[in-house]
DNA sequence: CGAATAGTGTCTATTAGACAGTATGCC
DNA sequence: GGCATACTGTCTAATAGACACTATTCG
């Protein structure tokens, strides 16, 4: 009988063979009229050269969790901390990186473009791309498939919740926010039943300004400091 | 400049510090009416004798997923497959297994309990404990914070879906349903409701079987053989 | 004033909640 | 028949879809 003191003492963690753990990200946001991912160029092997999520190993020294690790990895490559950051799945298995058994947490987040653009366009090795684009871009990994499952994970939860606000700025128009929605769901939304959750909500206020995009001016509001994102128990297109 | 090949040859799994990576799962089922998790109770340190969730190491050999290595813990304490098993969350962090930094893909699973009562009630290292029960028991790790995680996707799934099914025998009557649902969600549901759900999701057929239970006879119903769960676009207890 | 964009009013359709009512089987 | 349990009918309430309507701003 040994106590966990003792255990603990003469343990050694490279006894057993452990897989190959990293963290990706999913980072969407609505650019020029588009739902895009950022991608970013593998400087190194396995599969340099190739485009592939934002992501790496864990620092153990440094990240507290494999949500540090994807918010240092975002950070890094554009400037900011996402507006939306949440879990979505582990992928695992032998084959889908070529060093061997491997294991990567993949994170779902969400950015105004404006608020990274000027960071990306200053670096050569990272690029937003449309998702109607990826069928014809062959990723690193199995990072295709993790986009799928992100992209499924964004359109469900904009059915049900206001998530798209995550993808505007700071300060943004209703017009805004129902032209991310539709650009998400890749169909039209009715604007009254978006406005409707919107009030329902509770989680915007206004922040007294307008703009002018032509016509009427639209007003501007932003998120509450503290809200929660609301849940709505209906969906959107239930059809 | 290397090939990947090349690189491949010379690379070295050992050279970074990886964390200690496991897979645990939360299998819920019904036992005599109260909503339970099984719990097994550590054969070794660290935690030596307490409770904790099934699960184990990844096989590098054998398993071919961390779902994979879920499915072969629960078989092998259960004695038979869940009859649901899904991914629920990854728990990573320096301080949560004190043998350091560690992560452990969470899986969420259900079972009809008369399935593996005969194997659980044989081994003295398993039990079922009712949830209600939960706040008095101390559990090794994290884990009690990972089954409030998959109760609460159990609870909302319940909400937007028949999952409770997969907590019933293979054949199973309407009332039964009906229990499993009120007993998940902790409060009365209208009958009629989940009859009216339960006929919209096409997910079951007749056995033709019914079965007294002191009054009228109840239906038996069993799910489709090929049918995949159905999500309702509204929630029940919308409030 | 007309055009364009912002925003509102209000009717319909769907589906959950409530609960009364009917059916069946055992004593 | 009486009672308990299984099951159905149907009204109300909440909210998304549809779309006509009003408001504001600019030339």
């Amino acid at each position: 009988m040994t106590t966990e003191a003792e255990y603990l003492q003469q343990y050694d963690p490279s006894r057993f063979p452990s897989p190959l753990v990293t963290v990706d990200s999913v980072l969407f946001t609505i650019a020029e009229q588009a739902l895009s991912v950022l991608l970013v160029q593998r400087a190194r092997q396995p599969q340099q050269g190739r485009w592939a999520l934002p992501g790496g190993f864990i620092d153990i020294e440094k990240d507290d969790s494999t949500h540090a690790t994807a918010l240092r990895k975002l950070t890094e490559k554009t400037g900011v901390s996402p507006s939306w950051l949440e879990q979505l799945e582990t992928f695992s298995g032998p084959t889908r990186d070529p060093r061997g058994w491997s294991l990567t947490a993949a994170w779902f987040a969400l950015i105004a473009w404006v608020d990274c653009q000027p960071h990306i366009a200053s670096v050569s090795d990272a690029k937003w791309v449309p998702v109607s684009a990826l069928p014809n871009t062959e990723l690193a990994f199995d990072h295709s498939e993790i986009i799928q499952a992100a992209l499924h994970r964004l359109r469900q939860k904009t059915m049900y919740s206001l998530l798209p606000v995550y993808c505007l700025p700071e300060r943004f128009t209703l017009t805004q926010l129902h032209e991310a929605t539709e650009i998400i769901l890749g169909q039209p939304i009715q604007r009254k039943s978006l406005i409707r959750r919107f009030e329902a909500s509770g989680m915007f206020e206004e922040t007294g300004e307008s703009v002018a995009t032509g016509a009427r001016k639209a007003r501007l509001w932003r998120r509450k400091p503290d809200a929660n994102i609301h849940l709505f128990s209906r969906n959107l297109l239930a059809e």
